[in-house]
DNA sequence: AACGAAACCTGCGCGC
DNA sequence: TGCGCGCAGGTTTCGT
């Protein structure tokens, strides 16, 4: 599911309905999620209350009183509120809440992380403490420096959450055509002038994904604050065969950093 | 040091 | 209908 946008999106509904709630305990069906002490975790997060909830890159922040959850919700994180409902099989962390809520983390591929932090020191803790800042709070010049020696495709660097965090496969595409940049340009041939008009690029692409609630594709299961309408605003990314909103010609599906990629062959060099 | 591939999981759509 | 394969909005770990 989740790039900056559609995380965002979550962020800013979950606030709504989850401020100053308290947990009053929790059940975990699948461990692998959570990262930190299991007893640790269970025992400290009940009582606590939700603060705020924050997002950097990708992670969702929960902020409680005395210490913070950090989850990254991978490919297909979701989160349900509910009150009573039976537990669905692919609901693997259940918050009990005040005012009889019922927060589900909900995760059909199991890959979503949780990490249960102090307060005060998870900025400088793993996972936080080595991801890159997003695109629009990018520096130029750190940007360049970063990108201009290395020899992977342009693709895998904005995609490196440790360079800029925010991008995922679905905005790294755009992102791409937008500065009319191959994704498999060799990060060092990249000029300086076009290091820049692909954080400006980037920026542009996340913040309109962001005014329209993310991306909804083959994510028939409606999760909470996420039905984006983004997806209408997609130039290239699923659109192999189909005309380049420029040129016309063929929109082409490659593989780049693993990743199924699309791409204008006449637009992108 | 720096890559790409495999691994972590499950479900879906496709071709036979 | 059933089976095997490839693919999926991500990241870490394992080889070379």
């Amino acid at each position: 599911m989740p790039e900056l946008p559609e995380v965002e999106t979550v962020r800013r509904t979950l606030l709504l309905k989850l401020k100053d709630k308290k947990i009053l305990n929790v059940d975990v069906l699948y461990t692998n999620i959570i990262k930190t002490d299991l007893n640790t975790f269970k025992r400290n997060v009940v009582n606590q209350t939700i603060k705020d909830i924050q997002r950097m890159g990708k992670y969702l922040i929960f902020i409680l009183d005395q210490d913070v959850m950090i989850m990254h919700l991978r490919m297909e994180g979701k989160f349900f509120i509910k009150t009573k409902e039976a537990i669905d099989k692919h609901e693997h962390i259940i918050f009990n809440l005040s005012d009889h809520l019922s927060l589900r983390y909900h995760d059909v591929r199991k890959f979503g992380t949780l990490h249960f932090l102090p307060k005060d020191q998870y900025l400088s803790l793993y996972p936080l403490n080595k991801l890159g800042l997003e695109p629009k709070d990018k520096d130029i010049v750190e940007f360049y420096k970063q990108i201009h020696h290395t020899h992977r495709p342009i693709k895998a660097v904005l995609l490196d959450q440790n360079i800029i965090s925010g991008l995922g496969n679905i905005y790294v595409d755009e992102t791409l055509f937008l500065a009319k940049i191959h994704p498999t340009k060799i990060a060092s041939k990249v000029t300086k002038k076009q290091a820049q008009l692909l954080l400006e690029s980037a920026t542009k692409v996340l913040d309109k994904a962001v005014e329209l609630g993310g991306t909804t594709i083959r994510s028939y299961t409606s999760s909470l604050g996420v039905h984006g309408r983004f997806q209408n605003e997609l130039n290239v990314h699923t659109k192999q065969g189909q005309p380049c909103p420029i040129c016309g010609k063929d929109i082409i599906k490659i593989k780049v950093a693993g990743r199924g990629s699309y791409v204008c062959p006449n637009c992108q060099k």
